[in-house]
DNA sequence: TCGGGTCGTACACTTCAGCGGACAACCACG
DNA sequence: CGTGGTTGTCCGCTGAAGTGTACGACCCGA
C-alpha cells in the first residue's frame, strides 16, 4: 500500500505553544502585575480547586517553557483551573475563539466596567467611537497596554469560561 | 481574591478511556479481524504516515490499558493518524458525534475519504454545501455517475464498540 | 534594623511514559 | 517437516515528565 494518508501538517504541533498559552492566561486571569500570585501560590490554588497535583516548579518550567511535553493529566488540571477547554492548548482556532472570551469576561468582572457597557448599550456609533478614543486616551495615562481587537463575528456562544 | 472559582467538576477524567477509544478506532478502521494489521504493523504505517514516533509496544500498551497517562506529543500523532480531533479523547460529547461518524466511515473503504468526512465534522450547513458542490463537480471531471441519497438518516445509532 | 512572607530560579531526586528486544504461538509456502 | 514471517505479550532499560527542597532577592510591618 504504501499511502500517503493525508499527510496534513496540522493539528500535532504544539511545540512551546504551551508556554505561551500560560502565560497569556495567567495574564488575562490576573491582569495586575502587581496583584499577581506567583507560582507557588498559583498552584497551590489550582491544587486546591481541581483537585488534581500541580507542582510550583513544574508550573514554572511549563509557563517559562522549559518543559512542553506534557501529560494529558496535567493538561486536564491545567484546563480544569483556567476553565478552558483542553483543546484550547493544542487548537489554534478554539485558542483565538477563548481568548476573545477571556478577554470579555475578565473585563466584565469589574462591577464598574460591567455597568459601563450596560449603561452604552443603545448608543449612536459615532457615540461609542467617541468613548472608545476616550478609553483609549485614558489607558495611555495610566500606563496600559493597547487591546487588540478581538474576534467579531461570535454568534455562537459556546461555554463561558469564567464566571 | 478568594475566589472558588467555578470548580467545574468536567473535564478532567479521561483515565484509561484511551484504551477504549482506541480499541474503537481501530476496530472501526479495520473491521475485519482477520485482515487487521497488528500492532506493529500499525505503529509502523503510523510512524510512515504522520511521521511521528510511535513504538509498537506502547500502542499496545495504550490500547490494553497498561498505559494511560500519554503525553500530548503522542496523543496527537494519534489523533492525527486517525483522522480525529485531538479533543476526541478527552471529550465525551466530541467523542460520541465522531464516532457515528466513524460508523457510517466505515462504509467507505477508501481512507482519504474517510478523513476527509472527518474532517469535514463541525463545518457549517453553507460550508458543507458549497464542498458538496465542489465534489460534484469533481465527480463530473472524473466522469464518475452521481450519487444519490443511499443512507437514511441514522440518527441514534451511536452504539458504542463492536457488538 | 530585624524578622516573616513571597517572589523567581535552580538544583537533585523520583516516577513513569515510551522504546528496544525478546519470547512463544500461529500461519503460510517450500 | 522446516523456515520465514507476523501475531500478541512481556521484561527491562533510558530519558523525560513531574516533584521536593532550597537558595538569594525583594517587599512589608514592627
Amino acid at each position: 500500500m504504501t499511502d500517503d494518508h493525508g499527510q496534513r501538517p496540522s493539528s500535532r504541533q504544539l511545540a512551546g505553544k504551551i508556554s505561551a498559552r500560560l502565560t497569556h492566561l495567567i495574564a488575562t486571569l490576573y491582569p495586575d502585575e502587581r496583584t499577581r500570585p506567583g507560582y507557588a501560590r498559583l498552584a497551590k490554588e489550582i491544587r486546591e480547586a481541581t483537585g488534581g497535583g500541580l507542582s510550583s516548579t513544574y508550573l514554572w518550567e511549563l509557563t517559562t517553557g522549559r518543559k512542553h511535553n506534557v501529560t494529558v493529566e496535567q493538561l486536564g488540571v491545567l484546563a480544569d483551573y483556567f476553565g478552558v477547554p483542553p483543546e484550547y492548548f493544542f487548537n489554534e482556532e478554539v485558542a483565538l475563539r477563548v481568548n476573545a472570551q477571556l478577554q470579555l469576561a475578565t473585563a466584565l468582572r469589574d462591577a464598574k466596567v460591567r455597568t459601563l457597557a450596560l449603561r452604552a448599550e443603545g448608543l449612536s456609533g459615532e457615540t461609542l467611537d467617541a468613548l472608545l478614543a476616550m478609553v483609549d486616551q485614558a489607558r495611555k495615562l495610566h500606563r496600559l497596554p493597547a487591546v487588540e481587537e478581538p474576534a467579531p463575528k461570535d454568534t455562537t456562544a459556546d461555554r463561558g469560561p469564567l464566571p
